[in-house]
DNA sequence: AATGAATGAGGTTTCATTCAT
DNA sequence: CATGAATGAAACCTCATTCAT
């Protein structure tokens, strides 16, 4: 987002540097694999970034950037409030489960991995996507469509969809979009389920 | 699982080891802090385990004992369907956030520090878990209280549940017992709600 | 001096290390060579010093105490003032000269190495041992055996004794005692010589 | 010596050089430093010089150069002794001290960083000022104006003087005649300082 | 004349682990 | 049971140096 130099060599290391994160863990994916990843001798790691947190930072800045993007995607005011949500649904979905954007997925497992001060942006970054969500859920409730506290019923979708990365297989049977579709369902019923 | 020296510092060692586990993360967690922690030199740790992942293995295979423990709580027959998924919830609930508990999150956080052949045991384990809330969830379907697909349900919840990891917090207004009911409230509507 | 562990194999350390420093400079003595001159892995130093430049600061602690203890040697009231100098000059340039005793001429060389913490420290400690400088020169101005800025005379005559860290040669025929009744005789020249 | 390549941009790299070595020492300077201190890319030093050490060997033979041109200068015969002594040490500490010629200061600290090879070159020059500063005393003492072995009087002047790199203050109330004149009654004093 | 990307050797430091006592 | 000394592999990181452009 605001990094000045995002050079290709820079983006290529973020990337790699995302996957191993996301397969092995921050702290045991090396800086001599990341480096080996893109072809490159571990010193010259440190010619981009300045040490190994900062590559996580770099990781996670573009992993909230995603998710942000994902969550605040401008939205027809003629839209009805549950499709906005299946919308958001969808997106954060595909964004945590597409192949090359292992970003997210860090973000949401290494923040401990982070130093206080860097944890500080994320966390910031991270409630801009909480307004977003919220914003819909209130249309929701303003339509009579869901119940109860809006807080909550916002932290157990985001758990209910981040929780699929420990289990959803995206070569199985069930497409992101029925996926969302259930989840939907689940915290959204329609009336024509309560009959 | 019924581990043949399960001496009282073997023990101590463990909780230990959990706490730190689940504050700090597994690889950041070493060896010396553990025994610092229970008042030993890093060297003795080893007269109780063979390795450092042994511990973790420890630490997860009790995280796993007390989740299934939560799980498979012999239940009255007569006990109805929605009631039985509330206590599954509430004890679930209770062994993630209770103080001095830390394996059950260490379970949830650090599977991917485990060796391949450690992992096989504890994926068993938790295919005990997911068989007993299968059969909550399945008398459920059967009294229609919930529809659509029991493994995604299941899914959901625990997904739900466990995600209050990251921001429930145990000094806060909301109780165990309120966050399972609203939890409860929106997976298992009652018919009140409906109207 | 305040050292709490002060086992054999630190101080063999720190005397290694002095020479090291001594010989090639501080940045020029890696660790390796410093394990290695006692039998040791590299990495088992730092069982025994945080960092390498505590290993530095306990040698120039070290030097520090000796050049106190040169300096504050318990002096008999009645000894005369330009007997008390000669004393002082020759514990001087014996500790600056002796064998096995780098750890002076290592104060004298490396402070710049010394993070601002730690300079503060030695910068003390030389306070010290200015004033026993001071004490003996000013008895001497009393006896009017000196003229002049004392504190520029002190400086001159640890200048000159200091630099003979870059000339003087133990095996030549120049003997510290000679060297320092030299350097006596030129800043306290006696009635003897001025005829 | 009188380079053949002596173009603005080399004696530029020379002079920041020679601020940087004094400043944090010749090892904690790195090149990256020395490239920045004229707005240049590291790799762009290289073009200028081999290696990083004959940047050293460079301002060291300028360093040396000042300091032998300070000693040499051309005195007429007709001048006392005593005067051209003060001479000597008046330019020796101008030298020293004034801004903008760190480079003789550096020949000072720096020599253990030389190799070999360019030592014994350093150690030449050294030596023509050693006979000039000779050529002085051995006037005093054909004037009965000092006593004593030439050799270490010149070692404790230049002892003296040099250590004064160690607290001279230029912005304190000492000025460099000043304290030339306080170390020349020093080491040769005045008849009217023996009464 | 200068750059910027990259190297690779080597530096300090960490840490699980061993073992004699 | 437990310690304390030591190991050694491997981690992060630095930096003089190279070279195509």
């Amino acid at each position: 987002m605001n990094t000045l130099d995002d050079s290709t060599r820079r983006r290529e290391l973020r990337t790699a540097a995302a996957r191993l994160f996301r397969k092995v863990g921050y702290p045991q994916a090396t800086v001599r694999d990341i480096a080996k990843a893109v072809g490159m001798q571990s010193g010259s790691i440190f010619y981009y970034f300045k040490t190994k947190e900062d590559i996580l930072v770099e990781v996670m800045n573009e992993g909230m950037r995603q998710f942000i993007e994902a969550a605040c995607v401008a939205m027809d005011e003629a839209t009805p409030p549950r499709m906005k949500l299946r919308t958001l649904l969808v997106r954060h979905l595909m964004t945590l489960h597409s192949r090359n954007n292992d970003e997210l997925a860090v973000v949401l497992s290494e923040w401990r991995s982070l130093s206080a001060r860097s944890r500080r942006h994320v966390v910031a970054q991270r409630d801009e996507v909480e307004a977003a969500w919220n914003r819909v859920l209130q249309e929701l409730a303003q339509a009579h469509l869901i119940s109860g506290d809006i807080a909550i019923l916002r932290l157990a979708i985001l758990g209910a969809a981040n929780w699929s990365l420990q289990w959803y297989d995206k070569k199985g049977k069930l497409s992101i979009d029925e996926l969302a579709d259930q989840l939907l369902d689940l915290f959204v019923p329609t009336p024509a389920r309560r009959t």
